[in-house]
DNA sequence: TCCTAAGCGAGACGGTACGTCTTGTCTTCCA
DNA sequence: TGGAAGACAAGACGTACCGTCTCGCTTAGGA
């Protein structure tokens, strides 16, 4: 009989599984580190691993969600008090703060999978943005799916290399560099006065 | 002792790695892609392989650095006629023509690699014409590693998106688009006429 | 509190268990049958499992040992009407009613157990009855503890062979060889009569 | 190219391996023999292993024929100068010089098959012999396939009995003892002289 | 009538061993 | 003498069981 108990369980397995990961991957890249070497640091059964995730690769991209799931809220809620297309700036904050954690995805596999899995859903958030910015008819020299994909691809740019200069620079900083890459485009694209990015 | 003979020998077993891979990576990605699948295929023996490469993805290494070869020594005389930041139109018509050998490279490890070995030469290429082409003492608001950065992810953005649409848009429209996404950026940092890129 | 409801509850789980085994027994192997298994033939949860047996093993002893309770109590009383070394044919006899049962044990790991413990178990039986049989003083060429595992072996020899053949032969037919092949042998050694065996 | 050094390699393995495995089966039972344990002991890779042998069972069984191969080979050279229906003296000796050897056997699942295996074929030789020695129109009283499984279960029976007693006593003293256990039945079966068996 | 202690089912868990797979090294033979 | 063939050591993988455990549910005396 499915419980209380046992999800309670599952879920204290599944966050140690997480964090050993987290752990392992500020040690070495994804591809070099064993399913036993997470089974060690989390003190897991490999049983019980297998019967959470499928592989390594599955609790990574499990791990890589929360990141996302993190940021869409602290995005959405960035977003209700300054309404525009990305609340870059807070989103760079963010990133600070959690510095640690973020690390773990800028190397090897960890950033391919930010590449895919991040990317497309913060393309998905801007184009539907995009859109609502636009009037309906009109109808941009380039199509919208790029531009949110060129938005997208800008910004983790900037995060990667960011983080490659030992994040020395200051959110504001970083944000006004984007702003300054991406906004030309945006204006030169619509036509007409989108605001702040 | 060392000789020609050995030396063409060891360019048909070269050549037979390569062409097995390549062939190999568009049937499936690269990661589950065995050195045995290319011992088969290519009809080489495993001590060979070794012998040339210290593993797989130094072969495949091997062959994107082939291609950017060829990228670089077709825009080199793209260049000479029109010169400009990148003869970005003649490269995405090379590509087209080229069009078996680099869908193999728009995959999981291969995008990866491309991503990183590609994009870091080609933006040490375009970082290098835009020195060139401002003034010496001119202080970009953005650095201007990071402008070229830019440049290339927009051009490898939008050389993954033609593949992900088959190829139905002519080098022309794509060209067109990564001009409207490039060039109102490049005009707003530089201050000044770079004319076409 | 311990109680009476308890015992019967008890006594009920390690029925069902041991019923389960001999099913399972009779449809495969022991050691391909898996604790799992025995648990969903019995709907009996895992942990009551090991309340009760050790591991699957001790399972199958105590069933075993069931088996030679049955076989002993049952070759006493047929001793008390016919006294001699062995109440053979009645035991023969028994085995073909409890069949079904003692087909189990027949294979496998459940054979290896039954050579083991039965067999052990039964030369104990017959040591004492030789004793009992022959002058204190004399000394035969053959050490008794030898002879009764001849005899008990030879005994479970015919029993096996006897499965083998689907039980085409009555038990007084396998009695019968059974008599021929250790009779003459029992007589050289004791250089006396010691009756039916 | 299969060739003899392939050959060569691999009889090292092999012999390396079932080397091994009969010195862990002296110190432990061969249920509890882990195939890691081999492949250290023996300084041989997992897939090695698995390449040779389907699992540790099948080396097990290879290592048992060979020890029967031994044992009929001598036999068989016994036999030549002694006719009779078994060397069993010779047996004996033989497996007092092996006794290293030995011992692994008659201990787990290396008993068990030892009964199975070779008391099978040790069966099927004395059937052999035993049709050869009384006249074909015969009909002995108890099946022939009986009579010789049970000549070949006295004398295992003895084998066992003499690695548990540490082999204190002579082969001279234990093949008295299996004479005087088969003789009188075969004497008795047979009505005929049969000779020294 | 309620309480409470045991037996029990369910099944998550840590752990061990398995047999499979791939890698990179090595050795031998052949052209 | 370089390359084909392929045996080999190493070790990660995902699977299958094991025996332990924790948790609620049931059940039937005793309060």
């Amino acid at each position: 009989m499915r419980n209380d108990k046992d999800d309670r369980r599952s879920k204290r397995t599944r966050q140690s599984l997480g964090d050993a990961l987290i752990e392992l991957m500020l040690e070495k890249h994804f591809e070099e580190i064993t399913v036993q070497d997470i089974l060690d640091r989390a003190n897991i059964g490999r049983s019980t691993f297998y019967a959470h995730y499928s592989d390594k690769e599955s609790l990574l991209i499990s791990q890589i969600e929360q990141v996302i799931r993190d940021m869409k809220a602290y995005a959405t809620e960035a977003d209700s008090t300054h309404p525009g297309l990305l609340p870059s700036l807070e989103l760079f904050r963010h990133v600070k703060e959690q510095r640690r954690l973020m690390q773990a995805f800028v190397w090897g596999r960890g950033a391919e999978l930010l590449t895919n899995d991040f990317q497309g859903k913060m393309t998905a958030l801007i184009e539907q943005k995009l859109r609502a910015l636009i009037p309906a008819a009109y109808e941009p020299s380039v199509p919208l799916p790029i531009v949110a994909k060129f938005v997208a691809s800008t910004f983790l740019l900037l995060l990667r290399w960011w983080f490659d200069e030992d994040m020395q620079h200051t959110p504001e900083q970083v944000n006004d560099m984007f702003q300054r890459l991406v906004m030309p485009t945006l204006h030169g694209l619509m036509m007409s006065e989108v605001g702040e990015v």
